[in-house]
DNA sequence: TCATTAAATTGTT
DNA sequence: AACAATTTAATGA
């Protein structure tokens, strides 16, 4: 278990035969970034990218390991959190924040070639992939296109890390569903979320820091107040914008 | 493809 | 935290 995202070189590609796989045609469509690349770009790309299937639970990146990797997800959902086990940590765990399908992360550690600060665990089976942290740099040295999708990346996620602190302030339980929901159906970092997403009540009250009987009564709330529908598995959103600025009644 | 069974998820106490 | 009800996933005929 614990695998801990891709071998260090392509060579070893043969040693995970059934954990890692070429990109299926299906896969791309879910990477925003390729549109942005010219073909000689997305050919080397497309040649180092990495696809993997990860199970619930497994880690993508752990804290204090050196940057290989820049990941996106691909499909599935993912939390990023701190590292509360290693006696390094502050000891408190704390989930940053969920990752939702079509968000690509990690970019300010790969940036800096520094080790991961934060851990990425996978909330439930998904499908991660990745390029190698040269390969980034590589595209970031000659494609425009690519730096826009990079800048856009960074700017959108500090907005969300402001919210995710006044989020962190709301005591209403309701509110805090509400808007957590909503971050993850951010259009521009997670593009690949429909408008269904598929996350249960229970991984829900981990992220967001509830227990999951209190998450069922938030999302009943909510779907009463029509802004969303619950479903077997998964939550559907019917108004996003209000969804965002929910105020219970 | 369908029926049966196990596992996962939800709704309630 | 525990329970029953419901839904999905897996299995094999």
């Amino acid at each position: 278990m614990s695998h801990t995202g891709f071998p260090s070189t392509s060579r070893a590609r043969a040693v995970l035969p059934s954990r890692s796989r070429a990109a299926l045609p299906d896969d791309l469509q879910h990477i925003p970034w390729l549109a942005a690349l010219d073909a000689e770009e997305r050919a080397r790309a497309l040649a180092d990218l990495r696809v993997v299937q990860v199970d619930a639970g497994e880690l993508i990146c752990r804290v204090g390991r050196p940057v290989t990797y820049w990941f996106g997800l691909v499909d599935g959902l993912l939390k990023m959190s701190n590292d509360s086990a290693s006696p390094t940590g502050t000891g408190i765990p704390i989930t940053f924040t969920g990752l939702s399908s079509g968000g690509w992360f990690g970019e300010g550690t790969v940036l800096k070639n520094e080790v991961y600060r934060y851990n990425i665990q996978a909330l439930r089976k998904s499908v991660v992939a990745g390029i190698p942290a040269e390969t980034f740099h590589w595209l970031l040295g000659r494609s425009i296109g690519f730096n826009r999708f990079v800048m856009n990346q960074l700017n959108e996620r500090l907005g969300q890390f402001i919210a995710a602190r006044e989020i962190d302030r709301l005591s209403q339980p309701d509110a805090r569903v509400a808007r957590s929901l909503a971050a993850l159906f951010h259009p521009v970092l997670y593009p690949g979320v429909g408008e269904v997403l598929r996350i249960t009540q229970q991984e829900m009250g981990y992220l967001v820091g509830l227990s999951r009987q209190r998450v069922n009564e938030a999302l009943a709330a909510l779907q009463a107040a029509g802004v969303i529908s619950v479903e077997y598995g998964g939550v559907r959103v019917l108004d996003l914008e209000r969804l965002r600025s929910y105020r219970p009644a």
